[in-house]
DNA sequence: TGCGACAATATCTAGGGTCG
DNA sequence: CGACCCTAGATATTGTCGCA
C-alpha cells in the first residue's frame, strides 16, 4: 500500500467509527453528515479489504480486523493530537478546548465545585466532561480519551503518573434525633449500616479496621452515590460511615455527626494522567488548575 | 403492518489539481 | 489563466430491521 495515495483523513473517520460503532454518530463526531461518514467508511473497506463494521439487526459492530485496529487508530490520533495542541500551545483564555477526566463521586463532589469556578474565571471558552471511571481507565488515559483522572488509586506505574490532591478521613452520621445516645464501638455494631458502594473508598477502610480486631458490621442497604446516603440515613435508624469532606457538600440538618468509634486510617485523593499528556500544553494547565484547587480545599 | 432509526445509494456541487 | 477532471461531501431517497 502506498501511503501518499492513501486520505490520512480517513484515519480520523476510521477512529470515530470504531469508537462509536454508530456511521451517524460518528460522522456526527467528526463534522461529517451520514451519508459522507458511510462513504468514508466504503473507502476504509476497500482500502483495508474487511468490513470493518458489519451490521447486526439496528447494531453495528466491529470485525475482528476492527477490534485489532481500533486502539493503534486511537494511539496514533491522540498523539496526533497532542503534538499539534504542544506545538500551538494553549491560551487559556481564547482556548475552546473540551477536556475530559474520569472521578469518582466523592473526588467529584468535592473538587468540581471549586474546578470549575476557577476554569470559568480563566477559561471562560473550555469546556468540561466529567466521566465515570471505568473498568478502561488506563487505555482511556493512555489514549488521550481521558487528559486525567481524580480519585484513590491504589497501584499507579509508569508511565502513569500520580500526585496525591489531599487526604481525607472519615465521619459517621445517624439522625439527630436518633434513640441510641453516644455512639460507641458497641453500639456502632449493634446499627444496621449504610454502606457506599463506590469502589476506592470509604467501605473497604471501615471493614478492614474492624476484621482487624476481630469484629464485623451488619450492612442493611447498599447505594451507589453517596449523594442519597445522608437522605437515607436522616429518616432511617441507619449508620453511615463517609469521607469526612462529603458533609460540607452534602449537609442536612437533621444528621447529627460524630467522630467513627474506632480508628480509622485517613486515604490519599489522586490525581493520575499518562506521561504522554505531560508534552500537551493544554492538559499540563488543566492539571496546574486541579492541583491548585485541591490546595484551596 | 406502520413507524422510526439508521445504513447505503444516487445524484449533484464545489474545490483543488493538472495540463495546454 | 481557463478548461477539464477527480474526489469528497451534501441532499434526497431507498432499503433494512426491530418494535409496538
Amino acid at each position: 500500500m502506498n501511503l501518499a495515495a492513501v486520505d490520512l483523513n480517513l484515519l480520523v473517520a476510521l477512529d470515530a467509527l470504531l469508537r462509536e460503532e454508530n456511521v451517524t454518530v460518528a460522522g456526527q463526531r467528526v463534522g461529517l453528515s451520514q451519508p459522507a461518514m458511510s462513504h468514508a467508511l466504503a473507502r476504509l473497506r476497500e482500502l483495508l479489504g474487511d468490513e470493518l463494521l458489519v451490521r447486526t439487526g439496528r447494531r453495528m459492530h466491529r470485525t475482528a480486523l476492527g477490534h485489532q485496529l481500533m486502539p493503534t487508530v486511537r494511539r496514533l490520533i491522540s498523539d496526533l493530537e497532542a503534538t499539534l495542541l504542544s506545538r500551538r500551545g494553549f491560551e487559556p483564555s481564547t482556548s475552546q478546548r473540551r477536556f475530559r477526566i474520569a472521578a469518582n463521586d466523592h473526588a467529584g463532589a468535592v473538587m468540581l465545585p471549586a474546578l470549575f469556578a476557577r476554569l470559568r474565571s480563566a477559561a471562560p471558552g473550555v469546556q468540561l466532561d466529567v466521566l465515570p471511571q471505568g473498568d478502561g481507565l488506563p487505555l482511556e488515559l493512555a489514549t488521550g480519551e481521558l487528559e486525567g483522572a481524580i480519585g484513590t488509586f491504589l497501584d499507579v506505574a509508569p508511565p502513569l503518573v500520580d500526585r496525591v490532591l489531599f487526604r481525607e478521613g472519615f465521619a459517621c452520621v445517624i439522625r439527630r434525633d436518633h434513640p441510641i445516645g453516644r455512639l460507641t464501638l458497641r453500639s456502632y455494631l449493634e446499627l444496621d449500616h449504610l454502606v457506599i458502594a463506590s469502589p476506592g473508598y470509604g467501605p473497604g477502610v471501615v471493614d478492614f479496621a474492624l476484621e482487624a480486631r476481630g469484629l464485623a458490621r451488619r450492612v442493611a442497604m447498599r447505594v451507589p452515590h453517596f449523594l442519597v446516603a445522608p437522605a437515607i440515613v436522616a429518616r432511617t435508624d441507619l449508620v453511615l460511615t463517609l469521607p469526612r469532606r462529603v458533609l460540607a457538600v452534602a449537609t442536612d440538618r437533621r444528621l447529627r455527626v460524630t467522630k467513627p468509634p474506632i480508628p480509622l486510617s485517613d486515604f490519599a485523593v489522586q490525581l493520575v494522567w499518562h506521561r504522554r499528556s505531560d508534552s500537551d500544553a493544554g492538559a499540563t494547565w488543566l492539571r496546574e488548575q486541579i492541583i491548585a484547587c485541591a490546595r484551596s480545599l
